[in-house]
DNA sequence: GCCGGAAGTT
DNA sequence: AACTTCCGGC
């Protein structure tokens, strides 16, 4: 503890917004047991006090400036009783920030930042399918939040590390999006470690639905994930006032409401890639800190992020990344209000290994979210990968090895990939046995849960699997959307339907009144 | 203003 | 790890 730290007030109700506790707690930085410096510019930029200092750009898609960087830097100074901070070591800091791919400049505008809050979004919803001709305001990004919450089921209720949380993100999942424009050397160089580094990232997320997909793998080789950064979900209905903030809640009717569209099972055992890696300190989500999902708001943001990114003449292989992206021929000028023009498809019940090419043959059952429910196969299609000569010989393999193994997509005629989104992980995750004491939303003693309870969920359901192998896709599948629907009710009962009530089941955040001190 | 290397700090 | 501090270069 340090003598002479002021103390930073959290902000009262009212107006004032708040982070969710974990944004705030000393542990939210893995590295300085601090809070980092990105969710700090997060938590300044929400908040109205604070929009003459900073705020985000108008018009454009995550991006802020910052108005006056004295003051910035002296707040984050303030903050971290470091009372030396000036600007010059804040955007120290904030460059920093490039490699990581949380942020970039905006070249050109002075002070002005942008934070790839595509790369933070897109790999996690590889199963949305943005059809063509569809378009997404550019402003005014739709984004999980309040009033758009995702909730997906921990996938790895059984994450030895329980690192998995519902509703949480992690760039680690998220491949680097190379959103820069890839025009001077500076760019170019960071485009070499996206090379190396990134489609290792990728791969590592691919892996981790692999793992899913296998039961044996249990997910504990991922248990050495690095935390990454998550996007700041909040749950707040109108607490993002700035309709420019890409955390803006959209002042549509029904936006506002939560998953009014059917859940289909596909849904809740869909491995969205929530590959989420908390920072070891972070603290579970809480109530107010869980999202669900309002397909309308995504699928803009989506949309408005390859705008955005394409727009920004950034490199293509943005989108190979995200298999479930299938980039639309871009039309930007669209306005948030504008009604949703092409359904997000969610993955259909996840078939087995054995059984995904007998399944291709026949029709497989894909949920859209919009209300209807379409048949459609849920290939989507996606830019392949032109580096792919560039890569290194090992991850080509491994690329081959997830292609054989992870029915995750095919390569047509025309070379074209077809990501098919990844089959969820081992359907155990919905415990056979009480749907209450397994839940998947992890709750605070999940954490210290070790990966062989975690193991021991699974393996119950074994003898199902082998069962499910001899059976008939088409019977399989509604097994267990059958099946499962009763424990997923229960589940979601708890984990989605709350949200209505606004009670979560969960408050596990120590959230005293005041934690103000964060030296 | 902005960039990124290098070394130091927690 | 995530900065902080310093600095030379553009």
């Amino acid at each position: 503890m340090k003598a002479g730290c002021s103390i930073v007030e959290k902000p009262e109700g009212g107006g004032g917004y708040q982070f969710p506790d974990w944004a705030y707690k000393t542990e939210s930085s893995p590295g300085s047991r601090q809070i980092q410096l990105w969710h700090f510019i997060l938590e300044l930029l929400q908040k109205e006090e604070f929009r003459h200092v900073i705020a985000w750009q108008q018009g454009e898609y995550g991006e802020f400036v910052i108005k006056d960087p004295d003051e910035v830097a002296r707040l984050w100074g303030r903050r971290k009783c470091k009372p030396q901070m000036n600007y010059d070591k804040l955007s120290r800091a904030l460059r920093y920030y490039y490699n990581k791919r949380i942020l970039h400049k905006t070249k050109g505008k002075r002070f002005t930042y942008k934070f790839n809050f595509n790369k933070l979004v897109m790999p996690n919803y590889p199963f949305i399918n943005i059809r063509p001709n569809g378009v997404v305001p550019q402003s005014a990004p739709p984004v999980p939040t309040a009033s758009s919450r995702f909730h997906f089921p921990p996938l790895d209720s059984h994450s030895p590390t329980s690192d998995v949380q519902p509703g949480r993100f992690s760039t680690s999942s998220l491949a680097p999006s190379g959103q820069e424009s890839l025009n001077d050397a500076s760019e170019r160089k960071a485009e070499i470690s996206e090379l190396e580094d990134s489609s290792a990232e990728w791969h590592r997320s691919v892996d981790l639905m692999t793992s899913r997909n296998s039961v044996t793998s249990g997910g504990i080789s991922h248990q050495k994930r690095k935390p990454d950064i998550m996007l700041p979900l909040f749950t707040r209905p109108g607490i993002y006032p700035d309709p420019h903030s890409p955390f803006a809640v959209s002042p549509l009717p029904g936006r506002g409401s939560v998953l009014n569209v059917p859940i289909s099972p596909a849904l809740s055992l869909t491995p969205t890639l929530f590959s989420y890696s908390p920072s070891p300190g972070l603290s579970p989500f809480t109530g107010s800190s869980c999202f669900s999902f309002n397909p309308d708001e995504m699928k803009h943001y989506l949309h408005s992020q390859a705008c955005s990114v394409l727009n920004y003449h950034l490199s293509p292989r943005t989108f190979p990344r995200y298999p479930g992206l299938m980039v639309p021929p871009l039309q930007c000028q669209m306005h948030p209000e504008e009604p949703a023009q092409f359904p997000i498809k969610l993955q259909p019940p996840p078939v087995g290994r054995k059984n995904r090419e007998r399944v291709e043959s026949s029709e497989e059952s894909s949920v859209t979210v919009t209300p209807a429910m379409a048949p459609t196969p849920p290939r989507i299609k996606v830019e392949q990968q032109t580096e792919n000569q560039e890569q290194p010989l090992r991850e080509k393999e491994e690329q081959q090895r997830e292609e054989r193994s992870v029915p995750s997509g095919t390569i047509d005629e025309e070379g074209a990939f077809f990501a098919r989104p990844a089959a969820p992980p081992a359907w155990p995750l919905v415990p056979l046995t009480s749907p209450g004491e397994e839940s998947p939303e992890l709750n605070e003693g999940s954490e210290d849960r070790p990966g062989k309870d975690a193991l021991a969920v699974v393996e119950p359901n074994a003898p199902e699997k082998k069962e499910d192998a001899l059976m008939p896709p088409k019977l399989r599948l509604k097994r267990r959307w059958n099946g499962d629907r009763e424990a997923r009710e229960l589940s979601e009962s708890s984990k989605i339907h709350w949200n209505l009530s606004g009670s979560p089941p969960l408050i596990a955040g120590p959230r005293g009144g005041g934690h103000s001190s964060r030296c």
